[in-house]
DNA sequence: GTAGGGTTAG
């Protein structure tokens, strides 16, 4: 069809972005387009293809990988891997292998990426045993059984540590002026926040004499230690040769790789084996990235080891990502949950002069987190603030306003944010539906209370 | 350009 050539597609897929409030990905995805020119080649509609996916536009997705795969020439194998990865996604394992079969029978390579995806959806969807079926469909005959033996090799290092009980501080605790010191913020108005209840101002220990004085990780340098004395896992695999390469193949088994089994372990809520996981590549000499430390983080947050997160957030050091929004949202998140959302502002504070920004998830988060304590009147004009920015509310955002006003007995607020919600074309979801209990059985209430007054009253019914 | 991270209830 025609018109996947004309630069609607591009306009459609922007207008995707943006309409879901993925300023980032928006932007991303722009300089992308301008970056490759407007020759239809395979990179620019994957980049669309796999653009319809994540925003909700499957049956899209499909339709035009389908199509243009009948054209033959604006395909090639990451295509392939974006289609595959999808089908994973949304369970059509029977699929995704012919979809394999048909790349092999093409001559594409089935590269790492694509077949971590398909482990992955067997995974999730309970049927490891189809790993038998994906290696017959593979040509190089080394990569599934490799993958299977680094994860098995893997799983006999975790269970070495196992004699930790789950959950052991891996990390130093700190407290909030500490966590603060970490964001580097030297703000006086930071010390008017944290005001008195933070007096023991802690310098840094001076470091045992035994640990590198310069380097930017003493707790890396006390594994580097253990390492040399006992330890003979670091041999089991190697992950230090880890580069990336045109295909994936069997070098690729790097950061990205443990990040990818990390996610399953944090999936599943299974912290003690993500930490064992940390631990072992930390041994091995391998630098986490942002990604690892986020997901990390927030799974702690979640659980309420605000100790460990912050522990992770003190071992990132000088390698937090100065403008990272993940980053930054779980530190907002686990101050909100702690009750320490009058911090917010000063983090924010701190992203924006690092040339951060808000985009929908982060508002989210602040809005609930200075709604649940309390502070309504500013959650609202962060609503405003977001709005005015050209980042339209989704689900969330209402669902959190909604739950917000109610708890706060501010009924008619709550319903006017649902009403707003509907008029936007947003749809409920689950949550919806559950908070909507909530205010119905409130509205209840002050209707009974109402009534009960009345006759007293005038003498009425 | 493809695996993997950050938000809402109960």
């Amino acid at each position: 069809m025609d018109s996947y050539q004309t630069p609607w597609c591009i306009i459609l897929c922007l207008m995707e972005c943006s309409r879901r409030g993925k300023l980032r990905k928006h932007v991303n995805c722009l300089r992308k387009w301008f970056r490759m020119g407007l020759e239809p080649l395979a990179g620019r509609y994957n980049i669309l293809i796999d653009g319809l996916f994540r925003n909700g536009r499957a049956e899209a997705g499909y339709t035009l990988f389908c199509d243009l795969k009948k054209k033959g020439q604006f395909v090639d194998a990451i295509t392939f891997s974006i289609v595959v990865l999808q089908l994973c996604r949304e369970g059509h394992l029977e699929e995704a292998l012919q979809l394999v079969e048909e790349m092999e029978g093409r001559g594409y390579v089935v590269d790492l990426v694509t077949i971590t995806s398909l482990l992955i959806g067997f995974h999730k969807h309970g049927r490891w045993d189809w790993t038998e079926r994906l290696m017959k469909h593979i040509r190089d005959v080394n990569l599934v059984p490799n993958v299977l033996k680094w994860k098995a090799e893997m799983e006999v290092s975790m269970k070495r540590k196992s004699k930790k009980k789950d959950y052991t501080p891996m990390f130093p605790t700190k407290d909030i002026r500490e966590i603060m010191n970490l964001m580097g913020s030297t703000d006086s108005e930071m010390d008017t926040n944290l005001g008195s209840e933070d007096d023991r101002v802690k310098d840094e220990e001076n470091p045992p004499s035994d640990i590198d004085q310069w380097s930017s990780s003493p707790y890396m340098d006390k594994l580097a230690n253990q390492v040399n004395s006992d330890d003979h896992s670091s041999q089991l695999f190697s992950l230090s040769r880890g580069q990336r390469v045109q295909e994936k193949g069997m070098d690729s088994f790097d950061i990205d790789m443990i990040n990818t089994f990390l996610s399953i372990f944090l999936a599943k809520g299974k912290l003690n084996l993500a930490c064992k996981l940390f631990e072992i590549f930390s041994d091995m000499g391998v630098n986490p990235v942002s990604y690892t430390y986020n997901s990390m983080m927030s799974s702690f947050v979640k659980k309420g080891y605000f100790n460990q997160a912050w522990g992770i957030l003190s071992e990132m050091g000088e390698n937090v990502c100065p403008a990272d929004i993940a980053t930054y949202n779980v530190i907002i998140q686990g101050l909100g949950k702690m009750g320490r959302a009058d911090l917010a502002s000063s983090v924010l504070d701190k992203l924006m002069k690092q040339g951060g920004y808000l985009d929908v998830v982060m508002y989210n988060t602040l809005i609930n987190a200075l709604g649940k304590a309390g502070r309504i009147d500013e959650a609202n004009n962060l609503f405003e603030q977001m709005r005015a920015s050209g980042i339209n509310p989704d689900v969330v955002t209402f669902n959190t306003l909604i739950e917000v006003h109610s708890k706060a007995g501010r009924l008619k607020k709550a319903y006017k944010f649902l009403k707003m919600m509907l008029d936007s074309g947003c749809s409920p979801n689950h949550v919806t539906d559950t908070t909507l209990d909530f205010l119905g059985r409130e509205i209840e209430k002050l209707r009974y209370q109402k009534a009960s007054i009345m006759p007293n009253k005038d003498g009425s019914s």
